[in-house]
DNA sequence: ATTATCTATAGATCTATAGATAATGC
DNA sequence: ATTATCTATAGATCTATAGATAATGC
């Protein structure tokens, strides 16, 4: 009960940060109104006098998911540790993000269900996936431009398709067979 | 009204037919009861004369999807046209397998969800998954058969990714990139 | 006075069950 | 007599709204 100022604000990110761990655990099926508002230690009442709609909140935990993403990839390029080529791939195959999906890779966590979401929503993700491609090429030694892209979006979907195969296979030793493959391959030849 | 005798069969098939196919456009979430069987000219109560639950209608569907995937290629495998790796990945990468996931492959259109499923429909789906495998790397030229199997895994991560972020991008010219981008570099490269 | 959050509930949707109906097969 | 399918509905779940409550800010 009770209220506050502009502490709303915080409420209001509390909200979307469980919203954005929920739909990544658990597809946008699995982002019920009343279960995010109890995980963020609140009740459902409230829920309308910060969004519009359930699908309001599931745009804007999309949007957060795929800026913490590219947020942890911009600070530790800017100031912090240098991003490479070879840890990022090391990073995104491994068993920790694989067992991991709530604060991991949006892309191999929600894909399928935003390619079925209204074209707003796909239009933005694809601006958030084109960026990472761009990321990636920049990150990748090639003799031109062009063959950097090309590169960075085998990678890419190597990286998707591979985490996703490997969520399945979950304990069969396929599973880390997958990841270990993909991982040498990306990483010893182009 | 109405019943037959082992005509009973055919209305099965049919029901999980129709659900093999929503399955793959809609999600998990999207497969309703009563949706399905209005689909197959029925009416919601005589579902579970045919399934325990719908959980059991989900898994033969699921399985019915891998089984429909393989079995065409088994067929032209054995008396038909010739399977190549040449066309399998062209077929894969196409914009017509793109845009038509209820008939199209089922570990692009679901394993997102087979990930958060029980541990069965996880086992069951991984074996798939392994069988595919398998069926690439016998139809990739290697030195040994441990290099045809990487590859062949790098390959198939490739295909499900690539297809996967392609359904996201929809009509941006990003997704056709994608497509031609990993088909050109999986066909002319290894 | 305003407003952030809570309690309570209406209305829709979905799975599953109960009982009726009508065609098959002994 | 059996049984495949249908109509009808119970019970659970979920989104969204209405009205109450209590803390902030003028």
């Amino acid at each position: 009960m009770g209220h506050s100022r502009a502490a709303k604000q915080d409420t209001h990110n509390r909200i979307v940060d469980v919203a954005s761990k929920r739909l990544r655990q658990e597809g946008f099926a699995g982002v019920g109104v009343a279960d995010v508002m109890h995980e963020a230690g609140l009740t459902v009442g409230g829920f309308y006098k910060h969004f519009a709609s359930r699908d309001d909140l599931l745009r804007e935990a999309l949007d957060a998911a795929c800026g913490a993403w590219r947020a942890q990839k911009a600070a530790a390029d800017a100031g912090g540790p240098q991003v490479s080529y070879q840890l990022l791939v090391h990073e995104y195959l491994s068993p920790a993000h694989r067992d991991n999906p709530g604060t991991g890779c949006p892309v191999a966590a929600v894909a399928a269900d935003v390619g079925r979401a209204d074209e707003g929503t796909r239009a933005l993700f694809s601006q958030r996936i084109d960026q990472n491609i761009d990321l990636l090429a920049s990150l990748i030694p090639a003799d031109d431009a062009r063959t950097a892209r090309a590169q960075a979006i085998l990678t890419y979907s190597a990286l998707v398709g591979a985490i996703t195969i490997s969520r399945v296979a979950a304990d069969d030793p396929l599973s880390r067979e997958i990841l270990d493959t993909v991982r040498d391959l990306l990483l010893k030849k182009d």
